[in-house]
DNA sequence: GTTATTTATTTGTATATACAAATAAATTAT
DNA sequence: ATAATTTATTTGTATATACAAATAAATAAC
């Protein structure tokens, strides 16, 4: 029952805490190899993804869709201007996202590395199993931003 | 249906990636403040009460249970040695993890925080679908384990 | 019209975690 | 008994993310 044979009162790894951080890690896992062909992290090729199916779109928008802070926005950002795959405008208070060419180029191949994670995941849990975890995870995500 | 109205083709917000890592970081800011009173992470709260309740544990056996690296629990224990909650003793390639006294005066108190943290989120989620939630996620990663 | 407030973004800094290499002890093979 | 391999732990370094403060523009209040 308890993994570690050793240890007495083994029920600390099965508490919400290390479970959620453990499942997130594992994808996270899984997403990295899947991206490694576009020489991308996952964050930064959904970014990516986002500003080149939508272009001029601002950090604050990147920053709801992605559900990660304005600040890491930035921060991806910056990576993705240094591999010249994005560019930033600015007018007045708002900044505006740009795809390159270049980045644009990568759409095609960054779409495959996201079905490969799909594929990936979803091979090992089962489509449905899948689906309805994704399903669960976000609801109670949204339950829990009050 | 989409967060964000102006981004056009809005899947990832939904996407395993993105859904797995939200949740994981909401829970670990409700876990943040219910340890707060205890002035520990969540982290370096459960290292220790396993340490108080399995004494002379070796830092393999902590990495196991946790699902953390074994260079992420000596990191964890140098900040809790620091703290002078914990003490190691090394017997050849081995070493021991005991509690302090300083660090088993803390076991009510951590204790109670675990206690909070349970209440705060399943006091959103509601305590069927928190232990649902709990058993789904831990299914789950231990499938990926392959 | 100037001042105060709000909003969007960035910068400085901190935390959690991991991987890979280094170390060192224990075990196995010869 | 020595050499080779395996195992446990630590150290050096890197990544992802966040919070809080700083900046700067836009809006509201007076």
């Amino acid at each position: 029952m308890c993994l570690v044979k050793k240890l007495a009162d083994c029920r600390y790894h099965r508490c919400m805490y290390f479970v959620s951080n453990a499942l997130a890690r594992k994808m996270e896992k899984i997403a990295i190899e899947a991206w490694k062909p576009a020489g991308l992290s996952p964050s930064h090729a959904y970014l990516l993804m986002l500003v080149i199916e939508n272009p001029g779109v601002q950090p604050m928008a990147l920053s709801d869709e992605l559900q990660l802070q304005p600040s890491t926005i930035t921060r991806l950002m910056e990576k993705l201007e240094e591999k010249k795959l994005l560019v930033r405008t600015y007018e007045g208070k708002q900044t505006n996202v740009y795809p390159s060419s270049k980045g644009k180029e990568m759409l095609p191949r960054l779409r495959q590395c996201n079905a490969e994670f799909f594929l990936t995941y979803s091979g090992i849990l089962g489509k449905d199993e899948s689906s309805r975890l994704v399903q669960t995870m976000s609801r109670i995500t949204d339950k829990l931003d009050v």
